[in-house]
DNA sequence: CTTACTGGTTAACAAAAGATAATTTCAGGA
DNA sequence: TCCTGAAATTATCTTTTGTTAACCAGTAAG
């Protein structure tokens, strides 16, 4: 039973807005909370468990270790998201990626598989599950949007607009990861945002 | 009734997989074949018809058109592949963005409002819901990891090694645009790859 | 206080991409 | 066959990014 909070309690609401509480209950049975400390592994790659949890507080990195040795960061996912070890699910193979709390992390995770066992005997739960499926396409629509429809620095002039908190919460250098460039050239970015920002006082 | 084919035949065979037929059928009744010719406009920025639509022939192109004038194309999706006008489902906004055929194409189309009825007469069809979902998180991820991992000439290699009969299909031109480069810049990437390979024959 | 480590910035040069315009190729219509 | 228009390539120049390495600041450990 995880302790009640703000961001439990808007989940709460928006599922009993879904499915009856009734359906509901059985489901909550099997949430169970997990508290990472800052820097800890959630997910490992090479992992097959497959894990679906709701981000109640921190936050988490999705990333991949490439050939070369070097790091890429896929998302960063905080307060009321959903993060999905989405090669198990989707796949159903081992997690090509790693998923790391960088602060203090509470999550109410779920077995997917016991969610599939939950299914067959309350399909009525089948609603909740498309609800965070899409909530989780959103984000990734959204993310796709961003890498098409902007340069490198237009994707940071957003994400500072509309994620300013966050990316005060992250180090640059994975800000510049999920960005698609190298710190170094986030470095450049910043500095020429800057400039233009006091150029032409006249 | 939509004419059987193999691909619509794929698509009933994966559904009576997770629903039973009963359950189907009412859905089936409601699905609407639409043909569209090469160049239609399927589906226009401002719309706000809420479609989902499974592609049984052809190609269609994801596109938003940007305060310069200029085009930018976010998919590209054929057959197999289920599209939905996202704005209008997820955010309830008009879309932004044209869907238009790029070859003579079938799709196969349901009103997702209608589909939201049918959902509360029907509950036992959410699982077919989920399973659009899910399929359409799996394409949109894939797509968010070849922005992240790669570079411009990766993605480029990649699409040509995984989707070399799309690539075929589609005028360079969009082709460079979901790639994130100008047509000018892919020109210049398929030059360097052509060289490369004749390179070193010692 | 010193040391070691991490993250961020800067510098210098190479590689790639953007912008623009000219040129070529090619398919379809007159 | 010739003409036209769209798509692709090439050229030139500018801007941005990658790469590597040096440097600086903050922090934690000894």
């Amino acid at each position: 039973m995880p302790a009640p909070n703000n961001v439990y309690q808007k989940l709460i609401q928006e599922l009993t807005g879904i499915v009856p509480s009734a359906a509901l209950a059985p489901l909550l049975q099997f949430i169970t909370p997990v508290h990472l400390p800052p820097g800890a592994l959630y997910i490992k790659e090479g992992d097959t468990h497959k894990k679906i949890a709701f981000i109640e507080k921190g936050l988490l990195r999705t990333y991949f270790i490439k050939d070369n040795g070097d790091e890429a960061t896929l998302f960063l996912r905080w307060e009321g998201h959903t993060i999905a070890s989405h090669d198990t699910i989707i796949y159903h193979r081992p997690s090509r990626f790693r998923y790391r709390a960088l602060e203090p992390t509470t999550v109410f995770e779920i077995d997917y598989a016991k969610l599939e066992e939950l299914l067959k005997i309350y399909p009525g739960l089948e609603a909740v599950r498309s609800h965070f499926l899409l909530k989780m396409l959103a984000d990734t629509l959204r993310l796709v949007e961003t890498f098409v429809l902007l340069t490198p620095e237009g994707r940071y002039q957003e994400l500072i607009n509309t994620r300013g908190t966050i990316v005060r919460r992250v180090p640059d250098k994975y800000i510049a990861s999920i960005l698609g460039v190298t710190p170094v050239s986030l470095s450049r970015i910043k500095k020429r945002m800057y400039n233009k920002g006091k150029r032409n006082p006249s």
